[in-house]
DNA sequence: CCTCAAGTTCGCAAGTTGTCGAACTTGAGT
DNA sequence: ACTCAAGTTCGACAACTTGCGAACTTGAGG
């Protein structure tokens, strides 16, 4: 864990890798949460899957280049690289629906446990 | 063969589907290729892979609902179900390079046998 | 009916994915 | 130093994917 984690650079942040990270639904949905509630740790986010399977997610999200994690302690902060991701595909993220307000409105795709989504304050 | 086959319903379309269509680099080149050359008989896609992978791609590809199947004879007329794709999901052919005019500006993904791209015309 | 052409379907092999639990690492607090 | 909390890594496993060739189905034509 001492070692920074690999991000791929924007240039080349790979279109398959990308697409085949979203067409998972936990991780269409993580992406959807950074997008709404920006930066966050990642155990802010309540999937009913075990720890290490969330890990595996978050893992294949960063290493695509959709998302971005920095160490803080013994926590993480990840964030969605919005910039990048706009940059090299335009409109993606509109596309995929990462930037829907809300699962409500997802439509046949099937329905997730909602992560907490708390105002990002609340953690003593 | 002799009952329709299943195309998913405007409305039924799932984005984990198509998205997961979309992120296999060959089915991704079959829909530009259907985007730019209009509908036409599957067997005048040519790729390094044999018949029955293709016949299974094309499957993933209609009942994703990102493509239709006509029967005509011996043949099937594959189409981009373009107006479908753009009502429900908005932006995303352009998003996924679909709509890119040729292979040769994708980028890092790879480059894949260019299908025989001729006009579309002989049509009996 | 026989044959050809166009695709599909059926095993099958090899690799990948999503999932879990258990063990591990790292930082913070006492 | 001990313990707890936060995540990662490892090994396993079932399900799925991509690929192939062989066999099958269907329509067209002699």
């Amino acid at each position: 864990m001492r070692a920074e984690l690999f991000h791929p650079d924007r240039g080349e942040i790979s279109l398959n890798k990308v697409l085949h990270a979203l067409s998972d639904p936990i991780r269409r949905d993580i992406a959807r949460t950074l997008y709404e509630g920006g930066p966050m740790v990642c155990g802010r986010l309540s999937y009913p899957i075990a720890k290490s399977t969330l890990s595996h997610h978050l893992k294949v999200l960063r290493e695509s280049g959709l998302m971005a994690t920095e160490i803080r302690g013994t926590s993480r902060v990840i964030s969605l690289r919005r910039t990048d991701i706009d940059l090299r595909f335009p409109g993606l993220l509109d596309a995929v629906q990462v930037t829907a307000p809300a699962p409500e409105d997802a439509g046949a795709a099937g329905r997730l446990a909602a992560p907490q989504r708390e105002m990002a304050s609340a953690r003593g």
